[in-house]
DNA sequence: TTTTTAGAATTGGCTTTGCCAATTACCTAG
DNA sequence: CTAGGTAATTGGCAAAGCCAATTCTAAAAA
């Protein structure tokens, strides 16, 4: 955790503040000779220390004036807001259309693993990782990795925002027994190698 | 695109040294000193210019030993190949989804907007730019940021391979008038509310 | 000859000092 | 009260120097 680098532990104290808002979005950092003092280092270590934070999108110099805390602190999940409905209407795109291709190209090996996350399923400890399990084989068997990568975006989406998850919570939770219907059908349908029924039963 | 900072300066240029392979990755750049002396700025500069660097993720430090370019460029483009035609057939599948989508979403000021860039397309100039617009006006036009979230991953796994860069390129330079024809005909589907001949159309 | 080891050279880590240029604050003149 | 100019503030950059970790080299030991 001790970043060996000294400007490193400076960067980790620096980004705490900000984080905690001592420092808010938009404020004015104290000058670098003044940090110099108060962290008891260097002026060019506070640079040092400065310019990791200018990389990595926290803070910006502006010559003559100071350092600012940036606005925008995750410009990614901020910019475009993702909807829990967003989310499951381009998955049931995205994924409908990865069934499709599975289904006629999934192996047997492949349609085993599957069954096992059924099985897997079924336990309600393991419930939740099974389910992404469940998807990424999918995605895996269509040997296509363009289309496995766009997938596990989809999943780091909704793990990107808050309300998402507590969507997803409440949702998955209630319906476990309707869900294991769901996906056993669209086991059921890949294992008939039945592209259709595959894209389908997975948009629910 | 001339940074203000002389650092910045540096990152550049040392950065392009190591995409055109002069730092091989593994390899170890020359000391501070003597980058220092190379570009004529002092050594704290340069000290700045490396950190820089390395909060990129594009060089790692050792203490006493030197400064060497790093290995993993961006793992994850790396750990999964994929090839031309994976991210031909994903972007089909997908795009096909997100237009078939947009059909019934898409508003008449993104129909104006994607009428432009099919004659921004026909300058040779902005063909490029053009082509990449249209397709990601159309992601907007289904107005759920998720999708276009996909649909903007498969565009950069699409600069993330040099052989797919080359594949693309000898694909797109030739077909420039089969192409106008294909991008016009998802234009018209589009206008018709067309669902399926858009995705039909998309699938190319 | 091969291996080990100790010292020298290399290289990054950090400090100190100093000056310049851009910006800002302040104070005076109108 | 405003305008303009000057001084203080603040970041940008350079030079020189010392320390610590690493690596190289060559001498010493097996």
């Amino acid at each position: 955790m001790k970043n060996r680098r000294l400007f490193w532990r400076i960067v980790e104290k620096i980004e705490n503040l900000i984080d905690t808002g001592i420092y808010p979005p938009g404020s004015r950092l104290p000058p670098e000779r003044e940090l110099a003092e108060n962290y008891g280092v260097s002026r060019p270590t506070i640079r040092e220390a400065i310019i990791a934070l200018e990389v990595r999108g926290r803070v910006e110099v502006k010559t003559g004036s100071g350092i600012y805390v940036v606005e925008n602190q995750s410009a990614e999940n901020k910019d475009l807001k993702i909807s829990a409905f967003e989310l499951t209407q381009a998955r049931a795109l995205v994924e409908g259309e990865a069934a499709a291709l599975a289904a006629t190209t999934i192996t047997e090996e492949e349609l085993a693993a599957l069954h096992q996350t059924l099985v897997d399923m079924e336990n309600e400890a393991s419930a939740e990782s099974a389910d992404k399990e469940f998807h990424l084989i999918i995605s895996k068997a269509t040997h296509n990795n363009a289309i496995l990568v766009a997938v596990e975006k989809l999943w780091l989406l909704r793990g990107a925002n808050e309300d998402i998850i507590d969507a997803y919570k409440g949702v998955c939770n209630q319906s476990s027994p309707k869900r294991m219907e769901e996906h056993t059908a669209i086991y059921s349908a890949l294992k008939e190698r039945d592209a259709n029924a595959a894209r389908a039963t997975m948009h629910h």
